[in-house]
RNA sequence: GGCGAUGUAGCUCAGUUGGUUAGAGCAUGCGGCUCAUAUCCGCAGUGUCCGGGGUUCAAGUCCCUGCAUCGCCA
């Protein structure tokens, strides 16, 4: 075991959204990036799933606490195939035998005396049902409720925290690369220079009945953190599963920044109570701002990480997270900062190398491999320029500096760009005296093609698996024997590859094209019925939101014959009333993919609201269910 | 209020320990090619390097100060 790599377990009371989605991204491409390097690597992800807030939103869904848990849960789960993200463990603290290492773990720390009883103090808001901080109150008042909070003693358990601050500040120091980027080790540092405080650890079951009993008291349940940090020991079988202490020792978190002071503080002086080793490292970054959500008039308005891969494919999301922030630095989402590297990095640069590369494989070599002559300057140059590139992706890979590494990449393809102009094939292939040095050509070509699909095998595996099949690379993708010059067999067939990145149009293309697409389709002289008064503008169509939705849940609304009140994922979560409920069981429905119009202005329908329609064809007295023929991601957009 | 970070071309950002005419990508304009996804290649720019003061032969880079934005802490 060489790597052990977690996300945060995801908090449900919110559905899975781009923050979640790039920290699971970030460990996901790590994860393909070391097993590229022939390491073994253990990928943990799941959700957190106790506490009040869930209780709450549990009730406001009408539902219990496990049965609610259960739905939001399986949405992380379900969230991460479309990004072609596989953890090899999704963990959940409602698992049994999370609870059960919970328990023994508090139980180990209160037995040696690092857990007591005591009271605590603090403002108590009776709405809120929980003690304000200072900082929360707007003039000495509760923010939501208003009023002013009472001073009220509670007794509860604390994790004598404090008496780890100088072992903690000692560890830092002497392992720089504990906590990255710096700036978030500063910050730590900087923290704990003011005494430590000791931490509360538990909640009353007067006020929190949905959590993990103390055992040695079951007045209490325990908090938060005991709670949730242990989640990435009990993932691999703390304390006696076989692999616990090999993967232990490789462990590295990543996280975001806001969630920095448990996993730097509190989590190794936990560990450090528990007699076990700290974790490696632990990789902090910073926030997607989506700022205001401008609607583009071509490329929609997309939020949700299941959309943008709905509306971009699953490459060119992951490419752009990846190259556009800098890790541990906030940046801002916007759509058409999405559409514009998709079009020139991904269609310009990358997508069409590959296409015009094939292509003359294809019509100068006869779709094979070619035997490379003597190599030139400008050869040798553009072979070592990919190779260099090898060992600057591997640094700044291993440093997290996944823009760094998509960069230096991207600087070989723009060469190799650049080569072919210089070498022009198309010129070498006019005069059969050339044959040797056009075959010099595109082999070095082709084994640019071939370094460059390697590295690009974490970032984007989809597209790479599609490349890599072009070039015939049957062998698993692999760094050490496999990045190196000259390993392509001459007389190799070489296939060609659809598109793999179409331009996409802006709102800028939109606005210059329709001149050209207008004489184009006149001159087509498109067979139109007569009477066109009944016709639709395509821009009209255009503003019709038809989306692939799935069905997660189904019930009956009471008091109606017809009408099913469905919960849909469009990608994000929905209801939707259906008046279908005469032809189709709400068991049947579940699982299902339907057609949705996506935005149409929200109805209420015997008191629900429906947030878009399901399409339906009335036949033979009928309702018939349109979908797809095979499963599309949900919110897929039909167009 | 305390500590810290950031402020460089229209936009997003690089700029090592201070050292020649301050860089990249995108966007813009012009030219070239035709293998390619109307793609690619070449050329052209424009900058009070946030303001003010200082150290130095020399400062985007170091020091002080002010302003703006952000983060952590109280």
């Amino acid at each position: 075991m060489s790597l052990y790599i977690t996300t945060p377990i995801f908090y449900v009371n919110a559905q899975p959204h781009l923050g979640h989605a790039y920290s699971t991204l970030v460990a996901d491409v790590v994860c393909r990036y070391r097993r590229l390097r022939g390491e073994t690597v253990f990928f943990q992800t799941g959700t957190d799933e106790h506490g009040d807030k869930i209780v709450a939103a549990a009730e406001k869904g009408g539902l219990e606490p496990k049965a609610y848990t259960d739905q939001i849960s399986a949405m992380f789960r379900q969230a991460w195939p479309p990004l072609d993200i596989a953890p090899d463990h999704f963990i959940r603290t409602t698992d049994p035998e999370h609870i059960r290492t919970v328990q023994a773990v508090l139980q180990k720390v209160y037995d040696q005396g690092n857990i007591y009883f005591s009271d605590y103090t603090g403002l108590y808001c009776q709405g809120c049902e929980r003690f304000l901080t200072e900082k929360e109150l707007i003039d000495g008042k509760c923010p939501d409720h208003h009023t002013q909070p009472q001073l009220m003693a509670e007794q509860n358990y604390f994790f004598h925290m404090g008496k780890f601050q100088e072992w903690l500040i000692r560890h830092i120091q002497e392992h720089p690369e504990f906590i990255t980027p710096e700036r978030y080790k500063n910050e730590v540092l900087s923290f704990l220079k003011e005494p430590l405080e000791d931490l509360c650890i538990s909640r009353p079951k007067e006020r929190l009945t949905w959590g993990i009993p103390l055992p040695f008291d079951d007045r209490f349940v325990t908090y938060v953190w005991f709670d949730a940090l242990i989640n990435y020991i009990t993932g691999i079988g703390y304390p006696t599963g076989p692999d616990f202490e090999a993967r232990w020792a490789t462990a590295e978190h990543v996280i975001a920044k806001d969630i920095l002071k448990p996993h730097a503080i509190f989590w190794p002086t936990m560990l450090k109570a528990l007699g076990l080793p700290v974790y490696k490292r632990l990789h902090v970054h910073g926030y997607w701002n989506m700022g205001e959500a401008k609607m583009s008039k071509s490329l929609g308005n997309v939020v949700g990480p299941l959309e943008m891969v709905a509306q971009f494919g699953v490459d060119t999301v992951r490419y752009f997270l990846m190259r556009e922030m800098v890790f541990g630095l906030d940046t801002a989402f916007t759509v058409e900062a999405m559409a514009a590297r998709r079009n020139s990095d991904l269609a310009n640069d990358l997508g069409n190398l590959f296409s015009r590369s094939l292509t003359m494989v294809q019509n100068f070599a006869n779709s094979k491999v070619p035997t490379p002559g003597e190599a030139l300057a400008q050869d040798q140059e553009l072979a070592d320029a990919t190779l260099a590139m090898l060992s600057d992706y591997t640094a700044a890979m291993d440093g997290f500096a996944f823009h760094r590494a998509l960069q230096a990449v991207w600087e070989v393809i723009s060469r190799a760009n650049r080569y072919i102009v210089t070498n022009a094939p198309w010129e070498l292939a006019k005069e059969p005296a050339n044959a040797p040095r056009l075959a010099t050509v595109l082999y070095h070509l082709l084994e640019t093609l071939r370094l460059v699909t390697l590295v690009l095998t974490p970032i984007m595996p989809s597209a790479a698996a599609q490349m890599a099949a072009a070039l015939h690379l049957e062998t698993r993708p692999d760094m050490a024997s496999q990045g190196r010059w000259g390993l392509l067999m001459a007389g190799t067939p070489v296939a060609m590859l659809p598109n793999l990145f179409p331009r996409l149009k802006t709102d800028k293309a939109a606005k210059e094209e329709p001149a050209a697409a207008k004489a184009q389709s006149q001159a087509a002289g498109p067979v139109v019925p007569a009477a066109d008064d009944n016709l639709l503008a395509y821009e009209d169509f255009q503003k019709v939101e038809l989306r692939v939705a799935t069905v997660i849940a189904a019930t009956r609304l009471p008091k109606s014959d017809r009408l099913l009140k469905l919960t849909v994922q469009a990608p994000e979560e929905r209801t939707v009333v259906a008046g279908i409920a005469e032809f189709h069981s709400p068991e049947e429905m579940i699982g299902r993919q339907v057609l949705l119009v996506a935005n149409l202005k929200p109805a209420k329908l015997m008191g629900v609201t429906s947030q878009g329609m399901v399409l339906a064809v009335k036949h033979d007295g009928r309702l018939v269910l349109p979908t797809v023929p095979e499963p599309v991601p949900p919110g897929s957009r039909l167009s």
